[in-house]
DNA sequence: TGATTTTGAGACCGATTGGTCTCATTTCAA
DNA sequence: TTGAAATGAGACCAATCGGTCTCAAAATCA
């Protein structure tokens, strides 16, 4: 990797967080410069523009949770096990400096901006895509109801997901996150799972 | 009404959409004096700083669509269906530029504003409190289960349709909105609302 | 109507914004 | 080791930022 190429990722590894907690006008190019030790014509050497610094901060924060959100799927053999394990990491993880950049990016650019704004959606159809697959994995592999709609189940998980992130950022604390656990364990469980052959008519948990 | 309260709530009423769609720092008092017409004299006669007038415009788009998201529960008696009313209200309901304020003065305040930050958490707590007191009022009068968490019910329903609402303003599609109606109508009719005696045990929605 | 208070236009301020350009220094292949 | 290419410091730019102040006009009182 060129001397350039290692600035540019310092320069995107550095202007990310910054990004991700004060947004895209929030965040000036005095703040980027500070975190890097940079000087402007350094920092415009590598990117052509403000907007394309923080398209690909953006795209640098979301590789960085993604990640950590997936982490030990792999190993996981059944698929709604895969998707718990999924769910916990989200809710145990600390992701990122400021939150998940995808709730951040998609307030702060859903008026304006429209290049990130495009970046968001494809954060939100890679995530949304993977889950999905998984969903439709287990259908083909008979751990998940034959019935079930994949959209369906991926929108309520990165929803609940979300909305419980949301409710912990305001209220500075982890309830939300933990309740939401539990709910869409059990929800993976009742109605997700594919029932051996007998009618188990499981009770819902609580709440 | 004077003139100068007059003036006053005519400016909240042209900063508020801009704020919300904006946030804080993206709605310059440029933005203001466009859209009200006034000159920067005539802005900061009636409010002593932009921070200040951003939290009065975040008040008032939230007196806005909290009245919007009530509308019509008043008249019913049966506080489950009070609250599937409410959940019905905003999932339909279009409700104020630039979409929930909570929304998007949660994330746009999290990090620095602590004024804005303030005003955020009285209004959920607000949102809170008024499903809380719905739920405690039901199980008083036996139309809620006796054994539910009316904190966490609130939880459930807060952070599922924000968390809808935020998977709508990215793709733009009214479809998780209209799930998480019937999720949680399902949620409220299944766990929440009190069985006449039998154990009627109905099955969960699909997905 | 007349006296007084309230209101708001608009010039002005220093600081900061994103962005450009030059040129000395570093890097790196030959 | 040398010479061309890549790199980044930093002065500079016009525009815009939030905020202040003065003073004529309008509203409100008696």
């Amino acid at each position: 990797m060129s001397k350039g190429e290692q600035t540019r990722q310092f320069i995107l590894e550095r202007a990310a967080p910054i990004f991700n907690q004060r947004g895209y006008v929030g965040c000036a190019l005095s703040d980027v410069m500070e975190a890097t030790g940079l000087n402007k014509g350094g920092i415009y050497r590598h990117f052509e523009s403000k907007e394309e610094l923080a398209a690909e901060a953006f795209d640098y924060a979301w590789r960085t949770v993604s990640a950590k959100r997936r982490r030990g799927m792999e190993d996981i053999a059944n698929e709604v096990d895969r998707l718990k394990h999924h769910v916990a990491n989200f809710t145990e993880q600390t992701n990122f400096p400021g939150g998940c950049p995808v709730l951040n990016t998609a307030v702060d650019a859903d008026d304006g901006n429209p290049v990130l704004r495009q970046r968001v959606r494809a954060a939100l159809q890679n995530w949304r895509d993977m889950l999905i697959a998984t969903v439709e994995e287990g259908r083909r592999s008979g751990t998940v109801r034959p019935d079930i709609d994949a959209s369906r189940v991926a929108n309520r998980i990165i929803g609940a997901l979300e909305g419980a992130n949301l409710l912990a950022r305001i209220e500075k604390t982890r309830f939300p996150l933990h309740d939401t656990l539990i709910q869409l364990d059990s929800y993976l469980e009742t109605e997700v799972r594919a029932t051996s052959r007998r009618r188990a008519a499981p009770r819902a948990a609580k709440n």
